[in-house]
DNA sequence: GCTTGACATGCAACCGATTGCATTACATCC
DNA sequence: GGATGTAATGCAATCGGTTGCATGTCAAGC
């Protein structure tokens, strides 16, 4: 049977043939009632419309984007739903999408290039555009879908291809300078995964601005990032006799937070402790100092500049950056006075 | 134009004729060779996917869709995807659809039932099933969906509709008892929306539990249910007297949690908090006592039975109930003397 | 040698819309 | 009154596949 998958269920949907013949007029003035009833006289878009809603008819989107090209669906691809990070900006597009009409496909790579590239292989076919956020495919294969069609991309830097990219830089030397005014001289980074490009940019912000205040920094890592690899970071970190530490994300500053108590450190009394991201708000013990940044707004501009790419407009290449600042909370204090004075 | 929106960028993408021009045969043997190899002889299938490669053709989803009925895309839609309740759920979704190779829509109601109907209206023409998590809508409505396509539906149980429920009662049961050893005799239970089937559902197993080992419980609202509403019911808990509180999810009584820190009330010394839904793990402080509600397992199964339900088997009516269980940590203790021996 | 059937492939209708190009009916203008 | 224009609608091709049925080929069976 041909019909097979189609209406399981009661009542196969009426179609514009029904519609048409209903009404006493073709097909195609049923099409026009719906997409340009400027088109037509007053008195035929009322009576159609009439019909239309007593028969429950439904324009088929599937059709309609088989002859125009246009099915108004996005795809929106993420690394990992499950961190915090992403469902505001999911929310965020997800809003902006549906104000233009549009459906969003979800896809979760999980950190996995091969299924990120999966998905990107089944959504292609009926998206008009695509959102990838913090993408792990490589710039090759990148440019071959942005080739086919409008991509826009979150926190990835690749030339030519439209991008956002939340730039931490500016909370970050804040966070920096707080932490100098406090009387820190000698801080941790915990830094996040090698092949990030968030992480790249946090750690060269870090570099540069404690270079030029004065302190010294070293690394430690938290990898992958997460609440269990930031705890683990703790005892390196207070081994290594540093007075404060900056973390990749709220996740680790979350974690490390946690290995910090465990090893009765005082926080923010004998410690300080600065996150990213502010995902968290204040649900933190104690409430955390973090560089905010906006990951909502990245959701939706990006949906934006996507949206103007389908239109057409903006062909040029776009690289947005969306500025952060430090927000302080309760998680950091004076350096304490033994090491300040050393 | 007719072609506006179909491929703006580099090369349009290559359709079944030009394959078969080039390679000599039908278009029905060219779609034959994808969808049934079986039916032409390996030579030609060979034939057909070589040039097929060489152009790089690829099916083109819609047009298949249109005439088979079937596009192999799936809708999911909650309540809040900011919500760490759904994350882990919408993950264990995707996973399980991508496994069916299933594409999927997510929606994102914002708690609002007019939205949701929207979404659902937008999806229901281009998916061939959905799932419904902790759904706003009235019976009527969604009852009018189901009929149209397979549909199931994750915290709401409605009557003849194939439905996952997390049943909270076994864990909230034992919640109670964890409490009533502990020697609490007197205890809140922080609610969340009425609407909601598992505020129903958890509300209802406290005061059975609670009347047959003779505690008295009072009820504070605490909505719409989130940190900061949490946060406030502190006060009016700790003016109550109770010496326990049980709250409807993780969020408020991680609020909670805070509230009474605010107020200098010790957590367990003095007073013991039991969360819901498990969706913090331990990165509370302290880490939160709470009834596992496995999440991800409802997303899981949820779509495993609307694969069945779309390949025709399952007809009838389901109910399937995934159970919880108390996961102690650290933020329960003995009930305080003072009260205790009252 | 002719029938029969299996196998491989092609023909053409169809899915449900959209849209360029008629066609028709009037009103307007010299 | 005939040329011209305009507004409303219909015709039929098209989008890119799928599929029931027809056709052709070849080998086995009688």
């Amino acid at each position: 049977m041909k019909r097979d998958g189609r209406e399981q269920r009661s009542g196969i949907a009426p179609t514009i043939s029904q519609v048409a013949k209903v009404s006493g007029v073709s097909r195609a003035t049923v099409s026009r009632a719906f997409t340009r009833p400027g088109m037509l006289s007053e008195e035929t878009v009322r009576r159609v419309k009439a019909v239309a809603d007593k028969l429950g008819y439904v324009p088929n989107q599937v059709a309609r984007a088989l002859s125009t090209g246009r099915h108004g669906n996005v795809a929106l691809i993420v690394s990992d739903v499950a961190n915090p990070f992403f469902p505001p900006m999911i929310r965020a597009a997800q809003l902006h999408a549906d104000k233009a009409g549009l459906c969003v496909f979800l896809g979760n790579s999980d950190e996995d290039p091969a299924r990120e590239e999966l998905l990107l292989g089944r959504f292609i076919g009926q998206v008009e555009g695509l959102v990838l956020a913090s993408s792990r495919l490589d710039e090759a294969q990148i440019r071959i879908y942005a080739a086919r069609r409008p991509l826009v991309l979150i926190n990835r830097d690749i030339e030519g291809i439209t991008r956002v990219l939340i730039d931490t830089a500016p909370g970050v030397e804040a966070a920096i300078a707080h932490l100098a005014e406090l009387g820190h001289r000698h801080i941790a980074y915990v830094s996040g995964p090698t092949t990030s490009w968030s992480n790249q940019q946090r750690r060269n912000a870090v570099r540069k601005e404690a270079a030029k205040r004065g302190l010294k920094v070293i690394a430690i890592p938290a990898r992958p990032p997460s609440y269990g690899t930031g705890r683990l970071a703790a005892a390196p970190i207070v081994a290594s006799g540093v007075t404060a530490a900056i973390a990749f994300d709220d996740l680790v500053a979350q974690g490390l937070l946690a290995g910090l108590a465990a090893l009765d450190v005082d926080v923010p009394r004998s410690f300080s402790v600065v996150g990213c991201d502010d995902v968290l708000g204040e649900t933190t013990y104690p409430p955390l100092t973090t560089v905010s940044a906006r990951c909502a707004d990245a959701g939706d501009v990006a949906v934006g500049l996507l949206l103007s790419q389908m239109n057409g407009g903006a062909s040029g290449e776009i690289r947005h950056k969306l500025n952060s600042h430090l927000v302080v909370r309760a998680s950091t204090g004076p350096a304490p006075a033994r090491r300040k004075s050393r």
